[in-house]
DNA sequence: AATGAAGGCAACCGCAGAAGG
DNA sequence: GCCTTCTGCGGTTGCCTTCAT
């Protein structure tokens, strides 16, 4: 559907970063007259910008009831909750979060809480753990089986007067390497994931209960991030779930232990453990190590640590 | 002190859907 | 029902600041 650009395309409006002088301009119009018409209200305001930037430019700076500074610890977790429901629905988003912006909470989630979710073994378009790990077992048993050889391997070569160091590093990056593979095999196989359909109410059941607490209750049968709305009117939301749709997954990465441990996931000085899926079929993580192989590496074992 | 890399954020672009003629 | 216009949204880009070397 052809549809004329709403801006000059001649190049005469100004683009880029807004001046005080402009800001001033657009503040006064707006607070006079309403901004009605988008497309007419550059002109009237004695503005050389597009409607679309004015607009842009009230909603996101301009507004008096944006809230500026840092996102406390009570809006992180709402954030986390809500896109585990709605996904990349910043401006539904937004409307839980007095004050806040669409494109304020998008960044801050582009720039901090995505890269927390991946740090911590968690896919973030889903909130799921991440499955790579046991993709990876093959990789990990040979690895438990070649650190089984070496202690000898590390006394003959010392034993010849060599440096080790060199050589278990070497291991290492090798042992990341095939991790590295193997989850990029599984993020291309989970993108093909089977289809399960939301109710609308279910959504709306879940973001009541996302209002009423924040701190990441158990939400049955919502939709996980990955959830495309199909279309409005038929109440249905079409969601795509990386493997069979589970009921608490707030819990998996929420909730391993009580909803209090968020703080220390994201602000402890360690990463999180990573879910344990064989006990997370109950919804719930194992407490016993954080880590899958435990026989293998046991947790202040200084070789995985490293890792971590 | 200089320089390059990384992070953070404001703004732009293009698309989709609603509204109106 | 079709076409055009307008608005809003999400993704992306590019600039500025901060940090590391």
């Amino acid at each position: 559907m052809g549809r004329s650009p709403c801006c000059d395309e001649s190049g005469s409006l100004k683009k880029g970063p807004w001046t005080t002088e402009e800001d001033e301009k657009l503040l006064q119009f707006i607070q006079r007259n309403g901004h009605g018409s988008w497309r007419n209200l550059p002109r009237l305001a004695g503005l050389n910008r597009c409607g679309k930037s004015c607009r842009l430019r009230w909603t996101n700076y301009l507004r008096p009831d944006i809230k500026r500074g840092k996102f406390s610890q009570d809006e992180e977790q709402t954030i986390l909750h809500l896109h585990s429901i709605l996904g990349n629905k910043w401006s539904a988003i937004a409307t839980h979060l007095p004050g806040r912006t669409d494109n304020e909470i998008k960044n801050f989630w582009n720039t901090h809480l995505k890269k927390r979710l991946i740090q911590m073994g968690f896919d973030p378009m889903t909130h799921r753990p991440r499955t790579d790990f046991f993709d990876a077992l093959p990789q990990l048993v040979a690895l438990a089986a070649l650190r089984g050889q070496l202690p000898s391997a590390t006394a003959q070569l010392q034993g010849a007067g060599a440096d080790v160091a060199p050589f278990l590093q070497a291991a290492k990056l090798q042992y990341l390497q095939c991790l590295l593979q193997s989850a990029a095999t599984t993020i291309v196989s989970a993108s093909a994931g089977s289809s399960a359909v939301v109710s609308a109410s279910d959504v709306e059941a879940a973001l009541g209960a996302a209002a009423c607490s924040p701190q990441g209750t158990t939400v049955a049968g919502a939709a996980t991030a990955a959830a495309s709305p199909s279309t409005a009117d038929d109440h249905q939301v079409s969601c795509t779930f990386s493997g069979p749709p589970i009921t608490g997954s707030e819990d998996l990465l929420l909730g391993c232990g009580a909803a209090g441990d968020l703080e220390n996931y994201f602000h402890g000085d360690s990463l999180p453990p990573l879910a344990d899926l064989s006990d997370a079929a109950d919804g719930r993580c194992s407490a016993s190590s954080p880590l899958p192989w435990p026989e293998f590496f046991p947790d202040d074992d200084p070789f995985i640590t490293d890792f971590l």
